[in-house]
DNA sequence: ATTCCTTCCTGAACAGTGTTCAGGTTAGTA
DNA sequence: TACTAACCTGAACACTGTTCAGGAAGGAAT
């Protein structure tokens, strides 16, 4: 049954197969193994613990976001790299709590911060930085709070179908962009 | 040695010493039923589940927020606001990570929002609220963040001092409002 | 004083979790 | 053919949240 082995990307596949299917919650090393026909210990060769392995699913995820083309504007530029973090992150189940709790702990998904903070064409860097960091802040949490309503409502609660997320999420990013713009002038 | 027996109340309390003391991750009912000197299961006779015992901890830490005395512009007052909500979030070990837990999860914490988006006196409630919810995002992620570090730090990683969470904070809230009072006029 | 009911708790168990470790197998290289 | 690195087994350890039948404490009513 089981006569192949599987090296460090196969388990990584894996693992985001599994997120796909069960959820953050389920994702557990015990499942991940059964799924590739091995006994959970040998994950342990790949990698040192499950953190390490969710840095890496959530490295996978945000590098999902596809590259952007400059547009006119630099605040349309970074508008739409905030939005393509943002189907990166609905692209997987779970996404925006895996990266965020990741962030959390200091490990990987740095690329994302990076991607808005250079699309940020202004001289003081160091607000650029903030700017970025206040918009990273608001894709996750709004994600976050999407993706927790869907699977509530997969679950057969109210479905009080509440379409206000993304609409609030890009009124939020071009509040930012807009006292940037202002502040950058004066 | 234990004479006494214990109510709500007392569990909650119990909860909130315990989580200063050993942080979120190690804060498990166990724990918990020792420092009460009584069995894991007597919790349940007061909380159903571990998750509602931890929204109403959530909901002690977010009214623990002091209340704002109107400032001369509703601008002002707002950015009163979140900075109140920042500091109960400071006040308790890992209080971000719990606010934001049980607020995905659609438990408690509403408050916080409704605070902030009754202070922005402008029209429009719709943008209000979506503007509310930026600031609330951008906050609990940014405390989030500072927390972790703070952990981090007294565990005797690099002592790389990093004191922007603060400033980045104000900074990202001023954005806000800045774009905010700029789409108003138009 | 005795019954009764509500409140609170015990003790033991269940099913699951991440993780470790000594030892085996497989595959490719010298 | 021998060696070595990559990969895996099987069993255990120390935890986790949660359930459940039953017992004890305290006040109120008879």
């Amino acid at each position: 049954m089981n006569a192949s082995r599987y090296g460090k990307a196969d388990v990584l596949a894996a693992a985001l197969r599994l997120l796909d299917e069960v959820g953050l919650p389920d994702l557990t090393m015990r499942k991940l193994a059964a799924t590739l026909d091995v006994q959970p210990s040998a994950l342990y060769w790949h990698y040192a613990n499950k953190q390490s392995l969710l840095a890496e699913v959530s490295d996978t995820i945000v590098n999902f976001a596809k590259p952007v083309s400059p547009a006119s504007t630099w605040q349309e530029t970074t508008k739409l790299e905030a939005l393509a973090l943002r189907d990166a992150l609905l692209a997987f189940r779970d996404g925006a709590e895996v990266v965020s709790s990741t962030l959390a702990l200091g490990l990987g998904a740095s690329g994302a911060l990076n991607r808005i903070e250079t699309s940020i064409a202004i001289a003081d860097r160091e607000l650029a930085h903030a700017a970025a960091e206040s918009i990273l802040f608001l894709v996750l949490g709004q994600v976050w709070h999407e993706q927790q309503r869907m699977q509530a409502n997969s679950l057969g609660v109210v479905d009080n179908l509440d379409l206000s997320g993304t609409p609030n999420l890009e009124i939020g990013i071009q509040l930012i962009l807009n006292g940037l713009t202002e502040r950058v002038k004066a």
